[in-house]
DNA sequence: AACTATTAATAATC
DNA sequence: TGATTATTAATAGTT
């Protein structure tokens, strides 16, 4: 969400970094604190810089979010039937594996729908390559009409370059080539 | 950032709470991760739903985070997993949910290699296309050559029609612009 | 540090 | 309940 999309690596550039470390920080603390404050919920963040300083958020207060997760003590009994005092322990490492398993699934959705879209893209644009069927009849004025393409092609995707891209390429290609009909032959 | 501004006050109605909570969670987690991706921060989230029920994110992880918050010092501690004979009905789910979660981290592993392979030749064929810098100084002999490969490239493609078909598009397009190099204007 | 052009998150809706 | 859409909010690059 800026002037262009970024990829999820790490930024380069020590300064750089240290800006978007810090904008990114404060953007984190917001969505936390609005998590609480809209669903009641208790929140604790902890982030510690690539130098190593520490930042937290918390509510009521990140020591006792901490404290309450590092101890893993039920004192709040949910809609569990019943429960000895021995299976608490169990219990809690059913719901941290239903946590990761509900996280896992969620991430492979994502992935799933991401690969899709690769799909789509390229598969769209395997069409429009190949709804040209008339390279053959291909005249000077066609060719001309394709490195012009080609070129505008290389000015504009040098702005952005994203996964879509290649059908874009594709796609303008076909255009460009296809495009509006001349006499050729 | 939705179809109204809200106001930051807590939900009213403990349904839409939920999906308020759930959605803001993933976002919340999300952001955590970028933060942690793009400036190679430690970030630990703790959150407890309303109902008490805890969930976490980490990077590397929450215990070690919220760990090094409390003590602010490196520690490092083994945890014993220990197990009394009286569980067997909870080992059995157990057993069940780690099986499924097992199959989900696989099948996560598939959907990402098949995504990172997309991203790759679709990279991998803008690179080669962006590689031919001499765009303009195409002449009459490598226009005949694109022509020649275009023609060349229907007929393989053809045959075979797969995932990484765009990049080999582009690839031997890009080849058989740049080709091998012959006089030019 | 403040300012936009854009992207990303998400409230309401389907 | 999950997917879609219209809008708002976050923020990347700029000044």
């Amino acid at each position: 969400m800026g002037r262009r999309k970024i990829e999820m690596k790490m930024v380069k550039g020590s300064s750089c970094r240290q800006v978007t470390f810090s904008k990114r920080r404060t953007g984190l603390f917001k969505k936390a604190n609005e998590l609480a404050t809209l669903c009641g919920a208790e929140v604790g963040v902890v982030v510690f810089s690539p130098g190593g300083k520490p930042f937290s958020f918390g509510q009521p207060n990140v020591e006792s979010i901490a404290d309450r997760f590092l101890n893993q003590e039920p004192k709040t009994t949910t809609t569990t039937a019943s429960s000895s005092s021995s299976r608490k322990k169990n219990n809690k490492t059913m719901e941290k594996l239903n946590q990761q398993l509900n996280d896992c699934v969620k991430q492979l959705h994502e992935e799933k729908l991401r690969g899709e879209a690769l799909d789509k893209g390229i598969a769209e644009a395997k069409g429009l390559f190949f709804a040209n069927n008339s390279t053959e009849e291909l005249g000077a004025t066609e060719l001309a009409k394709l490195k012009a393409g080609m070129e505008e092609l290389r000015e504009r995707v040098k702005e952005r370059v994203g996964e879509m891209e290649a059908s874009s390429i594709l796609l303008m290609l076909s255009n460009n080539v296809v495009g509006p009909p001349e006499k050729s032959s």
